[in-house]
DNA sequence: TACTATACGGAACGATGGTTCCGTTTGTCA
DNA sequence: TGACAAACGGAACCATCGTTCCGTATAGTA
């Protein structure tokens, strides 16, 4: 099952053999809207308001509007774009000799990921707006995904047999969102590192031991 | 330092000895505003809209602003009287003669709290209202109890000595913010239990391994 | 009981942010 | 090049929320 769903396939709200049909001016600006949202859900998350991202992309409201029916259905737009490579990433490393390394990579990546672009780590929790559906269009496939991920390292004896998806995600969510003031990238990868020791069996191995300043 | 701050004697917005000439009414209807703040901040985090909590406390705005000038000084004397009990329960397991588990309890302890009260783990990482002040008031304290009960369960080498209190305060934070629909407590309490497992030097004691079922 | 300081309720205000609407501009095609 | 559908900008609208204000009610006191 969800095999190659290529996504693109998606509507992205717009359907696609339409994108043929545009005016050449609204095309460029469609692109313009979705970089400016990019860039200031990337640093500021959900919170961002449509008149910032417009101005950003030297646009009127409207114009998004036009594009995107809704606040959320923008959002939902760039959450697929983010979450596809994630989702195809997993799957990739599905296939890795090192099913324990794998996972421990793809845990740190999805970290990565929603540090770069806060919206992601806003949307998982689901503060502030409506975004359900972006939710549940993707975040299925990739827990579907990253449980695979999870099975096979646990198969190999490389994670604790006794943690699930739910609790993978569920610490993925908490340090997603636990990047604020206090948490800078140092304090972040440090915090990954003990989640991912957490999981492996053995472990320890992650986070250097002996060479760390205790702050 | 920190020398039995009894908190009584901060302001709780309203100096207490005029709280002795306070009409009868008054004093009632602000301990129901506080009351209704508590019960809908605990489920609703903060945001929750100040005519909800008057219309629980049967009681107008105008009497809310009277007793707190701001949202923010209702929401700071709220989460005093949440947190003074927990330094309090810090200070206390520094006694133990258990370091190692006095701190896992009270990481514990403090995730139920936040669990209990949702507004208290909204506060830590600061979304939403501007909460500056009751933090900084409180929360150094409380860093700074944690951090002792950290130390010294390190000190009898049950810590992990590369952990600092960065990272649980990291950690906690997260846990704290990730309880929306997805997280039930027994969720949670799994959580929790391997985040401990992360700190702890020899551990895997504290997530029943074999008996907990795996989803 | 009558008087007054105190407290009360809730309408109104101003700011913010999502969404709609419409008069104007512009790309496209004949 | 002229005409028209398509797209544009941004003012205006509406809902929410924190906060202020003021006419009214009432606890406390003499």
């Amino acid at each position: 099952m969800s095999t190659g769903i290529t996504s693109a396939e998606r509507s992205e709200n717009a359907p696609l053999d339409a994108e043929r049909h545009m005016r050449s001016d609204a095309r460029r600006n469609r692109e313009h809207v979705l970089e400016a949202a990019g860039t200031l859900m990337a640093t500021h998350g959900v919170d961002v308001s449509i008149d910032e991202i417009a101005e950003l992309a030297h646009v009127g409201v409207g114009t998004v509007y036009r594009n995107f029916p809704t606040k959320g259905a923008l959002l939902e737009a760039l959450l697929l774009s983010r979450l596809e490579p994630l989702v195809a990433a997993a799957h990739a490393a599905a296939g890795s000799d090192d099913p324990g390394e794998a996972f421990v990579n793809f845990v740190r990546k999805l970290s990565d990921e929603m540090c770069d672009f806060k919206a992601l780590a806003d949307a998982m929790v689901a503060s502030g707006v409506d975004i359900h559906k972006a939710k549940q269009t993707i975040s299925s496939e990739l827990m579907a995904a990253v449980g695979a991920l999870l099975e096979q390292a646990q198969a190999v004896g490389r994670i604790r047999p006794d943690v699930n998806i739910g609790d993978v995600s569920a610490m993925m969510m908490g340090l997603g969102h636990a990047d604020p003031l206090l948490m800078d990238s140092a304090q972040r990868s440090r915090c990954v590192a003990l989640v991912c020791d957490s999981l492996l069996i053995d472990a320890r191995s992650v986070l250097p031991r002996r060479s760390f300043p205790t702050n």
